[in-house]
DNA sequence: CGGCTTTGACCAGCGC
DNA sequence: GCGCTGGTCAAAGCCG
């Protein structure tokens, strides 16, 4: 693993050691003058290395800052747990999730993975409103519980591990159910937030108790654009259609689409075109798969669940008066853009639009549709449609060109909550998003390249289960467009090398596309959108998503 | 026949 | 209260 992940070598220090063994061989008068060039280059080389080996100090440092943080968030999360009078036996639920009724569920098939979109709720009862305040990512936490239960199984939860490293995320969910946020509590007493009554009364009525565990948990819409033709996008799940609206300010209908692949799964997603520009689909999905994810369904699920979690998180900490260590020092110049940094140098960040004041459905945007232009965080989506937003729109970039970004990214204790493996950098995770960070990092220059791949050998050595889910996560960004040269060699090397030999490299999503794929274009130029959002950022993919190719749908519920 | 799509109706939330 | 809009339901029809 270590050979295959210093191969993406692409920066400086290889080149230069290249050279110096070429001087090695040299013949002739010119040696001298070559000799003494090549001295220089390797006094050149030996700087870097001394760069590398401070900035490698720095990141250490950072780690232990971070695992210190981690430490007093755990202690002030049992101190709170010890303080609070439990609700119904909730605080213990966060701490041992695992119940024999969820047990059943737990055990998935090998090649199955549970992936957690956003925030769940406790699968325990629904009535029991108040125990999910202090419940919530509680399915999650049993998958990931579960799976130490069953060491060896291809599973992977994208939401919280009950790994001890995660529990600061419980803190922060529960500090901000305690009342920081007043948005949350109204949403939390009006006891309706998702599903819409409607959809209750139907859970109810039909005694699916997993879906309505969902019920009152601030849920994070993630929107795709990206440039698709086909109807929808093939993102490895069933869906069925059961609605289609047009929306204000888009002739194209709106379709709505209920996950399948369960019978009560609660995910749902929307699909419209875009009004500006009709080759870019938006997808946008909402709710909590319930239920194993088939393996091709992995890549959007554990995109988007990234992107929620980064949503959830920047949302959370933004509450004011949260009793949170997390604090929010994300700085946005938008809809400008010019300055925008996701993130500081010392806690997590979030990145959250000015205006949200309400979200009930906080929306992230991962705009695959232009990856060429990186420095751009101004990207606007339209979040959904070309409709006024109900609620805040957060898109935010994959691809920062900023290589500072990355230390930062790989050791910001971004496990703050609605925690991903991804994300879980002093676990053994690396973010998605960060992912694309880290293909940019790889061709930059000065890159810290060893850190990187011993941080990263480290990483995935020590969790097995982790091995796939990186290799799925990779495959999502870099493994369907092996076909675009241009798009940095580094990181996709990187990605192509994993994926080839990591054990999960089955990911159907791989090795079923068949060249369909519908971000094969990009977008270039800023015309995609009027975007008129206040505070949107965007994510940004600088790898097409690999899902995006045609659909099976046989109807084109898009309308014409 | 089962699963899916289509589509008009219905409902809830929100703003005026 | 009314109208607008988004979201969902459910009957009807289609399809393999």
């Amino acid at each position: 693993m270590e050979v295959l992940l210093k191969m993406p070598s692409s920066g400086g220090l290889v080149k230069e050691a290249m050279k110096i063994v070429e001087s090695i061989n040299c013949h002739g008068e010119d040696c001298s003058q070559e000799a003494r060039k090549e001295n220089e280059r390797l006094e050149s080389a030996k700087a870097e290395m001394g760069r590398v080996r401070e900035e490698n100090k720095r990141l250490k440092m950072m780690l232990e800052r971070i695992e210190n943080d981690h430490k007093a968030l755990q202690l002030r999360f049992f101190d709170i747990l010890q303080h609070s009078p439990p609700k119904n036996g909730a605080p213990k639920d966060v701490k041992h999730s695992s119940s024999p009724g969820s047990h059943d569920e737990a055990v998935m098939e090998p090649e199955l993975v549970s992936l957690c979109l956003g925030r769940t709720s406790s699968p325990t009862d629904d009535s029991n409103k108040k125990e999910e305040k202090t419940s919530i990512n509680n399915s999650c936490s049993k998958s990931s519980n579960e799976d130490d239960d069953h060491h060896g199984e291809l599973k992977a939860s994208l939401s919280l591990a009950l790994d001890s490293k995660f529990q600061p995320s419980l803190e922060l969910v529960s500090s901000m159910s305690r009342g920081n946020s007043l948005e949350e509590t109204k949403e939390e007493e009006g006891g309706e937030t998702w599903p819409p009554s409607k959809i209750l009364k139907t859970m109810k009525s039909g005694g699916d108790e997993e879906v309505s565990q969902q019920n009152h948990v601030k849920r994070a819409r993630v929107s795709v654009r990206a440039r698709c033709d086909a109807p929808t996008m093939n993102d490895g799940c069933r869906w069925r259609k059961y609605g289609q609206k047009i929306a204000k300010g888009n002739p194209r209908p709106r379709a709505y689409y209920r996950c399948t692949v369960a019978p009560g799964c609660p995910v749902r997603k929307q699909v419209q075109r875009c009004a500006d520009d009709m080759s870019i689909l938006i997808t946008t999905y909402e709710g909590t798969h319930n239920h194993p994810l088939p393996v091709s369904a992995t890549a959007m699920a554990s995109t988007t669940s990234a992107a929620a979690s980064m949503l959830l998180s920047g949302s959370s900490t933004s509450q004011p008066g949260l009793s949170s260590t997390y604090t929010s020092t994300a700085t946005t110049a938008l809809p400008n853009g010019s300055n925008f940094n996701l993130y500081d140098n010392s806690r997590t960040k979030l990145f959250y639009p000015p205006n949200n004041s309400s979200p009930l459905f906080p929306t992230i945007t991962l705009d695959l549709t232009n990856p060429s232009s990186l420095p751009q965080f101004n990207r606007f989506s339209s979040g959904f449609g070309a409709s006024a937003p109900r609620f805040p729109s957060t898109s935010l970039s994959f691809s920062s060109p900023d290589s500072n970004i990355l230390p930062t990214l790989l050791g910001s204790g971004y496990n703050g909550y609605g925690t991903l493996p991804y994300n879980q950098t002093q676990n053994g995770s690396l973010n998605l998003g960060k992912q694309s960070q880290l293909e940019q990092f790889y061709n930059q220059p000065t890159v810290p390249q060893q850190v990187l791949t011993e941080s990263l050998t480290k990483a995935i050595t020590s969790n097995p289960s982790f091995r796939s889910v990186i290799a799925a996560a990779i495959t999502s960004m870099v493994g369907g467009n092996t076909s675009n040269s241009d798009q940095g060699s580094g990181g996709e090397n990187f990605g192509q090398n994993l994926r080839q030999n990591i054990s999960a490299s089955t990911n159907p999503l791989v090795t079923t596309q068949n060249g369909k794929g519908c971000a094969s274009s990009y977008f270039n130029g800023s015309s995609s959108s009027n975007n008129s959002q206040t505070g949107s950022h965007v994510l940004q993919s600088p790898q097409p998503f690999p899902i995006f190719k045609s659909t099976p749908t046989p109807t084109d519920n898009q309308g014409s």
